[in-house]
DNA sequence: GACTCCTCTTGACACTTCGCCAACAAGCGG
DNA sequence: CCGCTTGTTGGCGAAGTGTCAAGAGGAGTC
């Protein structure tokens, strides 16, 4: 033994630490729900005081939040390796591509995403919000519509909707596991094409 | 004043109990959080003792439970009114309907279906789960299935995947309004038809 | 190598909320 | 008018959360 020279504890670079307590709240979430999930499960898995948290992240709800924002942020620059082609390869691809993501994420993606929520909460609603808007602008891109065009909103309204689509189908596969994989990319590359090339066309002359 | 004989509370029959702090707690729950109601105002709210709450409910959650239940118990007799014809006229009968019984319930139904909750709920989970089941049972059966088709299971996963995009619909219409309700009519009619004709007939040879 | 100082980290305190339980009293039946 | 059933109360203990001042790690300095 070489003296006591052992810490009791090692100190950190504050976003060193404050990526840890997050990595271990976001595991944490996305096992159990929020209320089963106390700040002390959290700081005990990150080793570290109940406290620290706190200061790091100020409420146990701003740190949920972080987390699912996290999760729910898709990176728009895979979208735009998205090759050029018939309207169908397009909405193939795109759907192929994000089967592979969201395979990947899983938990994350799935309790994000979960509706079964006890209650309802305005910052988390808002955030949600703001994640479908933002993917369905992405979608949209894809799909060769232009950000400016004038009925924008209108096609992010419409888009949005598939969206819920395509989180229920994400659970029958990957909660469920009542469709595969090859079912699921059936499906919802089916309906978007229907979406681009029958929907969209016919709502814009409905806007009264 | 006719002497002291005024009791500091009135007896009341346990149904009638029960059904008075059941009203009191869905009127809250429908207007803030679930976290952010307290047994306290719920108990407040019905001039009655917290610990009443538990005695007759076990716990705050078990009565949230009760009432997400109630709320989303619908009429399942309507169903049956449906015309036969061609699948595009059967489908927009269908999804006309639905938007009827929709634009009336409103309120009742937005507070059911919106996702925005902080965390997981297995139980309410499952009772979301079985509304979707029923009611997509209905559609299928409304389409002309049966129900003792040999792939049951995945039809009804492949309808529950376009009731996610039905509540999405939902939203973007009453809730946003961004979409009125001849676009919403003409997404998810021209999508259901498209489950029906086209994805249906090809997830059946995808399930290894 | 010892000292200093900055700030990351801890541990305890105050407060709120929830489930439990024993005692109390409303009001019907005798 | 009285006693018994049971609906109802009120307080206790446990669990969880946010705050804060004090303590300790460790890099920089002489």
């Amino acid at each position: 033994m070489t003296a006591g020279s052992a810490p009791k504890w090692r100190r950190l670079e504050p976003d060193e630490r404050r990526e840890q307590i997050f990595t271990c709240a976001a595991e944490l979430f996305g096992e159990r729900p929020y209320a089963a999930v106390s700040t002390a499960d959290i700081a005990a898995r990150a080793g570290v005081a109940r406290g620290l948290i706190n200061h790091y992240f100020g409420t146990k709800r701003e740190l949920y939040l972080a987390v699912v924002r996290r999760a729910l942020t898709l990176s728009p620059s895979a979208a735009a390796t998205l090759p050029d082609g018939s309207l169908a390869e397009r909405t193939d691809a795109a759907v192929d591509w994000f089967l592979d993501m969201v395979g990947k994420q899983q938990k994350m993606w799935l309790a994000a995403i979960t509706p079964e929520g006890i209650g309802r909460d305005e910052e988390v609603e808002r955030i949600l919000d703001e994640a479908d808007r933002d993917a369905a602008g992405l979608v949209l891109e894809a799909m060769g519509f232009d950000r400016g065009d004038e009925r924008w909103e209108q096609l992010i309204a419409l888009v949005r909707t598939y969206g819920g689509m395509v989180k229920a189908a994400s659970r029958e596969w990957l909660d469920r596991g009542t469709l595969n994989r090859s079912q699921v990319h059936t499906v919802l590359s089916q309906v978007l094409y229907t979406l681009v090339a029958d929907v969209i066309p016919r709502a814009r002359h409905q806007s009264e």
